[in-house]
DNA sequence: AACCACTGACGACTATAGTCCGTCAGACTT
DNA sequence: AAGTCTGACGGACTATAGTCGTCAGTGGTT
């Protein structure tokens, strides 16, 4: 995959890259590394980092125990991600 | 699957279960079918029925595309399940 | 009785969520 | 320079999300 192709699948709306950039946020604002994270949610190292990268996107399941976590709801985490939806053209 | 081993499990919280309660009751308050519903989101009628029934779990994407159809934003679908769970004891 | 719309249920499939092993690179510390 | 922490990334796997075809049951209508 070339950057070009990144960068221009980048432009259209990208549930999987939002999610990800919102997942990063606020993983960063608890103070978790991705391994910290991954550990206390029973879920793979690699896995957080595919989905903040955008390679995964989570069932409803792995979204509340992220959430669980991460001091944040699973109805406001998906809050911002509708949020950065709807800013992209 | 016997009926005692439903009852049974519905005693548990049940992310999946709850879902399914979620999904049905926005579904019907939409005036929809599964099948419509199906049609419409482009997905499989019996995956509806299974989600309404607990057998599956939506991700993301798939919560997405069936709230926009069904009058209801993604976060609100999932605090009605957060609701749901809270309830749960 | 016969038809019809709707849903449940099942088996077999394909696509993808999620795991487990590892390597490599950059930043920071000692 | 060596060690630690972190994250990107890959290959090969297992588990499950989601599809497809089909049959059966229910309740309403004619």
């Amino acid at each position: 995959m070339s950057h070009l192709e990144d960068d221009f699948k980048m432009n259209y709306i990208n549930l999987e890259n939002i999610f990800g950039k919102v997942l990063k946020t606020l993983r960063l604002k608890s103070g978790y590394s991705q391994e910290k994270l991954a550990l206390d949610c029973e879920l793979d190292r690699t896995y957080i980092s595919m989905l903040e990268r955008g390679k995964r996107q989570p069932t409803l399941k792995t979204i509340f125990t992220l959430c669980d976590k991460l001091n944040c709801s699973p109805s406001e985490m998906v809050r911002h991600v509708e949020i950065e939806v709807e800013k992209t053209p």
